[in-house]
DNA sequence: GCTTGAAATGATAGCGCTGTCATCGCTTCG
DNA sequence: CGAAGCGATGACAGCGCTATCATTTCAAGC
């Protein structure tokens, strides 16, 4: 309610409100002895500044948009909060904009939203990243994003993200040396650039160790639990099955589990299973699944650096950076040697 | 990039900015002709107006917070597209603030958001809700709030909820006329209210039927799968284990699912396994959960009516409200009539 | 001591809008 | 026909801050 302004705090510290404005903001060519007086006169009234009054007179206006239409609720959750502790470090916040992929209206509502709130830099998160009406609006308008593992044109915006192939390749070079040859692949939803270039990296891994998997073991799967269900019943039902299944996400590996509980094959004894995305599902079936965890919160916490650093120096309109972070493959309960026979 | 102002529009349509002002926030004693003649050179120069500035210089900050620090990513996207789904409708925007409820800086992180946002209003989700440090933070800066869920204090502020206890009550009964006789329960987190008034909604409807639950069928959890599994455990050890069992919530429920199949235990044949929350896993499990799906969605775009309806007109102080949405039991493939014997 | 110039500080004009109050024009009624 | 009254419109002053440019301070050099 009291709601102290600038122009106290230069009261109570005997100088100009330009001078508080100085040190609150960092300027140099401020002495040492001022700044300390602002910062304990601004301590002693809990002074707060007003976002609206900084972002009207200013040219930022601290407020970051995160702009999703995802269907994985931890995904988002992920990415949230890799975000916020980023602004919350810089004095921003975040403006959360679910969108719909698929609406008509979607250009508009882009518009609406950047140029009412004067976002200084918004984060988009797949399928988002990739819908050319958005990144064409943003352009358009001038405003700062970031993509988050976009699925193609790499150099349009900066991005961050993580390589899928590899992570795949490393998952599936894991399950060859517990011993499995037999390997069954459930690919991902074929609009997702992610869904191929897992596969690519299961097929390099397979290729490197002389196995080629038969096509009857590699299934068209939507990255819904669902599909994965549908695809490891095929599998299953064969007499020389796979001894292990890789799904391309933890979804469809959960489907997987499900057809494999319902035929009481035993996981991982009988069946060894791997998914991808280390979802918190993983750990709630039994077994606890083996999987590929992306570091959402990290890519979108730098995806907020590059974001603020970009609002902070006007000046350095530094062309499209990239930055590939670190996966981590984590071995559960549900993959083991195949047995015996 | 283009920054049309009020001031465009009020020249194109040849009137005075205040009267376009008028328009644009819907204030009586405008002429309809007039009205449209603003209109019409709004959507011409396809004007939007400045957040910033709107909130300097009126009382409105046209931002609305959530303030959460919940560990299921599916309540708190459904809370999300909820309240934005609001916003929308009224030219508002939604910050997320996640914050740390066990957090020493709570009070002082929560007053910072506050009063450099100028937030309109706060939407406080579980446990939030009920962290008496955030409540009395944002009475004493006079900003409006409402709880979601709430735990206590039911007067305290506005709060918009569902009827735990019967939806628990009507649960049970539904598992009682499937015909089972010996239901087991695992209760939630002790601090959770909600936890209370679901062991209430399941003792009532067993009593009002004439049963009365074993003691050592009614078991601590701890709303997490891992807790849910290790009651399972231990009541489907037992040669008199029941035929169906009730946890409340579907992390639980999970956590039993993953026991059963551990045990060979056919569901639903052999075992009847209920959940509470409906969550996303509900249904990526085999066999899909029965459960009870809480109005989420509703309950944030209630949320964020009070709100908006609030900080629309200022002299309305009126006092704490209340809603009540309805729940949905959702019976799926996980519960059937008890195997005869 | 005086000049010189850079560093430090301050005065002031907006940013784009809303709120207040004045003004205008029209209808109504004595 | 004029006064009163009210609906419709406009002029203008800020909201709390940043940006620009002017001014002051101070140290260094001759």
């Amino acid at each position: 309610m009291a709601t102290v302004t600038i122009t106290d705090v230069a009261a109570r510290a005997g100088l100009s409100i330009k001078t508080v404005s100085r040190v609150l903001n960092r300027e140099p060519n401020v002495r040492e002895k001022t700044r300390e007086k602002v910062l304990e006169a601004a301590r002693a009234l809990d002074y707060q500044p007003n976002l609206s009054a900084r972002s009207l007179a200013g040219s930022r206006s601290f407020l970051i948009g995160l702009f999703f239409d995802n269907p994985s609720p931890a995904y988002i959750n992920d990415v949230q909060l890799g975000a916020v502790s980023r602004c919350r470090e810089s004095g921003y916040h975040l403006t959360i904009e679910p969108v719909d992929a698929t609406s008509p209206d979607l250009e508009r509502t882009v518009r609406g939203i950047i140029s009412t709130l004067r976002l200084d830099g918004v984060i988009l998160t797949p399928p988002v990243c990739d819908d050319e009406r958005v990144l064409r609006t943003l352009e358009a308008h001038g405003t700062p994003f970031v993509r988050i593992a976009p699925d193609g044109q790499p150099d349009r915006a900066p991005r961050v993200g993580m390589d899928d192939t590899r992570a795949a390749f490393e998952m599936t070079l894991n399950l060859i040396d517990l011993g499995h040859r037999r390997i069954g692949f459930i690919k991902g939803h074929p609009d997702h650039g992610a869904a191929h270039l897992r596969l690519d990296g299961f097929l390099s891994a397979m290729a490197q160790r002389g196995l080629t998997p038969r096509p009857e073991d590699v299934l068209q799967g939507w990255f819904s639990s669902q599909s994965g269900f549908e695809c490891a019943e095929i599998m299953l039902d064969r007499a020389d099955r796979p001894t292990a299944i890789f799904a391309s996400n933890d979804d469809m590996a959960l489907g997987v589990i499900a057809s494999a509980n319902r035929r009481r094959i035993g996981v991982p004894d009988e069946l060894s299973i791997a998914g991808f995305d280390n979802t918190p599902a993983a750990v709630t079936v039994w077994p606890h699944l083996s999987t590929v965890a992306q570091p959402i919160f990290q890519m979108a916490a730098a995806a907020c650096d590059l974001l603020i650093a970009r609002a902070a120096n006007t000046p350095g309109q530094e062309g499209p950076a990239a930055r590939l972070m670190d996966f981590e493959i984590i071995m559960r309960q549900s993959t083991a040697p195949p047995a015996k026979g």
